[in-house]
RNA sequence: UGGGGAGUCGCCAAGUGGUAAGGCUCCGGAUUUUGAUUCCGGCAUUCGUAGGUUCGAUCCCUACCUCCCCAGCCA
């Protein structure tokens, strides 16, 4: 339970639009006929239970990544929080870049994100190519009735007729064409007869309009090539700019949220609704577009193309890798859907343009980590430390707590014996200032367990040191009477040495050190923490044997782990490292 | 410099005619068997700039400055 105060009213310009929205009664009279559809499945059907219909429509085509979680959060979030419904919907119009091995981690990370399209046992899955004869029949129908033409130029054709910012476009020979002669050439395109390439279907509006996205822009283009869903039954597609409008009416959204690059697009998407609702096709009231700024963090790339490099190129070990942006590397790098959401929530949701520091969303891992994760002792960097006046062969049990602030949680044994593994950076022989953990004749209480006073150590013949010596106080153990009149700074953890789990544990850095990597003209590659991976071998608790892949700890002092899930065998995990814990005295 | 957007504390972000919310960071201090956590306190006479309207402007008007997006048969 958390002691914190309830969040205030959370408010941001498209929750304000909602609120409006809602009361107004924009969409009071909006009906749903249970499945996606066009005017004739929604006229007559009863009032819409959803108050809101909002979607979340990535391509198949790659990973989800860190800019996606915002985007799902959003959608998510806000048909949570106004009675509405968040559709999980593919775009999936290109069929030359996607894939249902995308379909499926794409599918996986929104629910692992916590969020879910099933409302009330009714599935709300959808895919942008099961709209295709809709699509096809729209477009029919824009033809038909003067909107669309069948343009023969080439693709470079078209760019050079298109204008330029400040120059109107020139019209396409085909542009005055007859509908009855576009309708039939449109058909020949949907039965195969011409090349890829060789002609495309245009809006008709207007090549002089200052809005380069109205001069006749192409909604469906020849591509012979199997989708992965319709196969080959179409060899012509429609454009984004065309059917993600047509695709957010059909299933009715009410609020259409997208990023800022694509406002100049409204005035289409506005216009073909417009246009496909008149001539009867599409159901009022209309979806509206609205778009907001895009999450840009500092220390990674989002850029597909920079991703693909980095695992094509083999600096990371696949798309999966805990130093990568993508959900499924986050996953296994023991980052946690809450901290994710918390991440949405704290950066907020605005047209500005900003960049957040990648320290946000690792304060956010830490801060739900630190609620979540029970605690357990792990010595990375071990060196031996010798308690000489503890009897040889004793082992005794030490019981930490498994969360400080969770008394509920309980504790569990811990052995303890003569030799400890503890960390290396626990002792100095010449401490320096302010330094309060072992030195020769400081004390320090070993964590749960005794107060030792440090009495020197062994070096090896180039001076590093090989075992450190002390001496304990037998009536110093936590937990017992008197205990705590033994007052010391220093409290440092320990693992026994005898019973200690040796262990491979992986230590995860930004995978860039620059703060914009490959900003301007440099390359990314160049930018990448040569440090980002860093394999040691641990000495941890005992308990830790048993860890299940996918479960999350603390280890005290040092930060969060997760037992990885790809490489970890039963009786056998092995660690991966999300965050550490923030750190007031090494900075 | 055609069109579309945005500029409020170090980073985000509310507010939009009545005298600058909140979060994060940061800085103090308390508690603490994690140099963690938690707690308490502090942190914009000022809202890109310059004018104007008004009793009163971050909010309205005018001009200017800066940044982002658009000329794929990608999304």
């Amino acid at each position: 339970m958390s002691t914190k105060p309830a969040a205030p009213h959370v408010t941001n310009f498209i929750r304000n639009i909602v609120e409006a929205d809602l009361a107004s009664g924009k969409y009071a009279t909006r009906t749903w006929g249970g499945k996606p559809g066009g005017a004739s499945t929604h006229a007559d059907a009863p009032a819409d239970a959803a108050r809101i219909r909002t979607r979340f429509p990535p391509e198949p085509n790659g990973y989800l990544h860190f800019g996606h979680a915002k985007s799902i959060c959003l959608n998510f979030g806000l048909a949570r929080d106004f009675s509405g419904v968040c559709h999980m919907r593919f775009d999936d119009t290109n069929p030359e870049r996607e894939e249902q091995e995308y379909v499926d981690s794409i599918l996986d990370a929104v629910q692992w994100l916590g969020f879910d399209w099933n409302v009330n046992g009714i599935e709300h899955l959808y895919y942008a190519s099961d709209y295709f004869d809709f699509m096809y029949e729209a477009a029919e129908h824009l033809i038909t009735a003067g909107h669309a033409y069948v343009d023969e130029q080439s693709a470079g054709q078209i760019r050079l007729n298109r204008g330029t910012l400040t120059e109107p476009g020139k019209p396409s020979p085909q542009r005055d064409r007859s509908p009855a002669e576009n309708l039939r050439v449109f058909h020949e395109m949907r039965a195969g007869q011409h090349a890829e390439g060789s002609m495309v279907l245009r809006a008709k509006i207007d090549m002089a309009s200052p809005n380069i996205n109205m001069r006749d822009p192409a909604i469906y283009r020849i591509r012979k090539a199997v989708h992965h869903r319709t196969g080959d039954r179409w060899c012509i597609y429609p454009m984004y700019t065309y059917a993600h409008p047509i695709e957010d009416a059909l299933e009715r959204i009410t609020h259409s949220l997208c990023t800022l690059e694509f406002e100049d697009q409204r005035p289409f998407y506005d216009w073909l609704l417009e246009r496909l609702a008149e001539g009867g096709l599409l159901a009022k009231p209309l979806p509206h577009q609205y778009e907001f700024a895009r999450l840009n963090l500092t220390h990674i790339v989002l850029s597909k193309r920079k991703l693909i490099q980095l695992v094509d190129e083999k600096r990371v070990t696949g798309w999966d890798d805990p130093r990568m942006p993508t959900l499924v590397g986050a996953r296994r790098r023991g980052y946690t859907p809450e901290g994710f959401r918390l991440f949405a929530e704290r950066i907020g949701v605005s047209k500005a343009d900003s960049w957040i520091d990648l320290s946000v969303l690792e304060d956010c891992m830490r801060e739900h980590l630190n609620e979540a994760a029970p605690r357990r002792i792990a010595v990375l960097e071990p060196v031996k430390l010798v308690i000489d006046n503890y009897p040889d062969g004793q082992v005794e049990a030490c019981h930490p707590p498994n969360h400080p602030q969770k008394p509920e949680l309980g504790k569990r044994a811990v052995p303890f014996s003569k030799e400890l593994w503890i960390e290396r950076e626990d002792f100095m022989e010449t401490p320096g200032k302010g330094y309060f953990r072992l030195f020769p004749g400081n004390k320090v209480r070993l964590r749960y367990g005794f107060v030792v006073e440090c009495t020197g150590c062994t070096k090896d013949a180039d001076g590093r040191v090989t075992e450190v010596h002390c001496n304990y106080f037998a009536d110093s153990k936590s937990g017992t009477p008197g205990s705590d009149s033994y007052k010391v700074k220093g409290n440092i953890h320990w693992v026994s040495a005898a019973h200690a789990y040796a262990c491979e544990v992986r230590l995860f850095d930004r995978l860039y050190k620059a703060v914009h990597p490959g900003a301007g003209e440099s390359d990314h590659i160049e930018d990448l923490n040569p440090d980002s991976r860093h394999v040691i071998t641990a000495q941890l608790e005992p308990s830790l044997k048993d860890a299940q892949a996918g479960e999350h700890f603390q280890f005290e002092r040092y930060g969060y782990f997760v037992a990885d899930s790809v490489d970890s065998r039963p009786g056998a995990p092995i660690f991966n490292r999300a965050v550490t814990l923030r750190d007031s005295w090494h900075k």
